[in-house]
DNA sequence: CTGTTAGCGCCTTCAG
DNA sequence: CTGAAGGCGCTAACAG
């Protein structure tokens, strides 16, 4: 396949009959090249089709005009943040670089770290770092972090509000007469996922519920890590009559789990996500949620990147977004009322 | 902010005690190396975070064990791709690497061959070019193209039946009623942009409806370049009573244009789109649309790139995946029967 | 104005 | 078993 390597500034200096040194200045545009030289180089350049290799150029200057995203994956979330932030980065002089770090690993453990490592300092000159659970406070560039761990980390950072919004969530199954009601927690250590439990909670015990440890499984936001949980929850003695799930995700599984049980929904049971993520609308029935504008958050990361590379904003600054109560079809009053 | 210098292998080989050479043996697993050194060389690695640059790396070495997803700008359409591919990727001992290489630079022309030359050969082992106009045929690493341009490129590519999609689209609204339907079309130079068309042609010549230039105009698949172009249709004097974009996004700007001009959608305007991207769901009324298999699209990519790397697999494969028309409600009867 | 020199961080011979 | 030396492609000083 690869038959011809790629054409490098030696091969450019050679064919012009300079050195590279000059092909350098004539690329970046440098005073002290006679415009004739220049011309020739430009030519040879067009012709070879010479484009100086990221890699290498970065290697050698500090600077390199790209900022990295970096994902676990590149599942609804991440693609929604990533889409938000594309657009606000448009025209800013930036390239995008989106890295999804944790495919083929064996652990998922650290992928943000070992991800940081690999391109800080030398490919990106900023990073977003979208549900980190561990982070360098200092990885040598300004980094901004989109929904992440519990704990201080030091970093700049963008959430929306939570625990308002799992509360929120759990009162509409409440107000439709739900008295059992799972809870499919989220990422262990995550922030968002604290904070959702903690919404569920605290909208049991102002409605006067007895809180059940039985009905909490962890979903852990991911497809794969939600399907057993869920099938736990809803073959129990006394199953819930309706389940709030940390996330779009894994509220989707739910559904598919329910049906596969025989059960209807939202006949049999209700179903609640987080997120609002486009599969959500996808959904049958179409999943009642909480919307984050994940949109909004992507732009707001840029923003506080931007700031941060330029040297003005407060490297700990926390950007709290508002979230919306998004009724669909997936839930209504319970069977026995 | 950035206070902290990365810590490199000469950090750890000092750390250590031993020479950076030893540290790179460590690190790769190779032969050599006493196993109580390799043991300390692992501790201060762990100590210190320290995990090898990925541009050092694959400046030196040539396989890197990264593929590059190129695209224009992280939209709707690249977006589905990517999670398609990622899911496929996963497991697979290759990373991702997305690389919007638009943003910021003058011109739109040729962003698939700079940012093919920027990382063909260094930083990636191959590359997926979504929706690219202009490629080289040969960058040097093995290169698969999702509905690329048109005209031969020598390179392995997948799309979707863009003309029988189109052409179902369109006879869909001959079939409602619709007689004057406009088209707003796609990316010139892209292939599937002039397959959508000859579907609108041939739909129109098989109803004997005659063909009026005027009703075409491009909507370039962009949401900024689109207004204009749905403005001028839907101010004709004879205003066409349907329009079939070239893509979703077109279309949901077409609706709002419409409702923009006191349109009502589908009361007075039918309006189809294409690709099935989440975005047409979400949109108000929900967009009637010809689905792409998007997420399979990026799946077969995918692996039609590692058949490539592995030295397997026709470097001439045309993947064509069906098309799916998906009715929902932007779509009636015309007003005046 | 142009070429030479010295690395950026890493990996790979090749000696010790 | 370990370390020193060279070079990947490029840029920034510094000579000429």
């Amino acid at each position: 396949m690869s038959t011809r390597r790629r054409v490098t500034i030696t091969d450019v200096a050679r064919t012009a009959g300079v050195s590279v040194a000059t092909v350098s200045k004539v690329v970046n545009g440098r005073y002290g090249v006679a415009a004739s030289t220049a011309e020739r180089v430009r030519e040879v350049i067009d012709q070879l089709g010479y484009s100086s290799s990221l890699v290498a150029r970065s290697l050698r200057s500090s600077r390199t005009g790209v900022i990295g995203i970096l994902v676990a994956d590149f599942e609804p979330f991440s693609a929604e943040i990533l889409k938000g932030l594309s657009a606000e980065a448009a025209g800013s002089g930036y390239e995008l670089l989106a890295w999804s770090g944790f495919s083929g690993h064996a652990g998922r453990e650290g992928w943000e770290k070992r991800s940081l490592n690999q391109l800080a300092g030398t490919l990106i000159d900023g990073a977003v770092v979208v549900t980190p659970t561990v982070v360098d406070a200092d990885a040598g560039i300004p980094v901004v972090a989109v929904d992440p761990h519990t704990g201080p980390s030091g970093l700049p950072m963008i959430d929306s509000d939570n625990f308002h919004g799992a509360l929120v969530a759990t009162e509409h199954l409440i107000a439709l007469g739900h008295r059992r009601i799972g809870f499919l927690a989220g990422r262990p250590g995550l922030q968002s996922a604290e904070e959702r439990e903690r919404g569920y909670r605290e909208a049991l015990e102002k409605a006067g519920i007895a809180f059940d440890p039985e009905l909490i499984r962890v979903g852990g936001y991911r497809e794969e890590t939600a399907d057993g949980a869920s099938r736990e929850l809803l073959t129990l003695d006394d199953r819930p009559t309706a389940v709030f799930a940390a996330n779009d995700i894994t509220a989707i599984r739910t559904m598919k789990v329910a049906v596969d049980l025989g059960l209807r929904v939202p006949a049999d049971l209700s179903v609640v996500g987080f997120d609002n993520v486009p599969e959500s609308v996808l959904a049958d029935p179409p999943l009642t949620t909480i919307a984050q504008p994940l949109h909004e958050m992507g732009a707001e990361a840029f923003r506080l990147l931007l700031a941060l590379l330029q040297d003005r904003g407060e490297p700990d600054t926390h950007v709290r977004l508002p979230t919306e109560f998004i009724e669909r079809r997936s839930t209504q009053r319970p069977a026995a009322g």
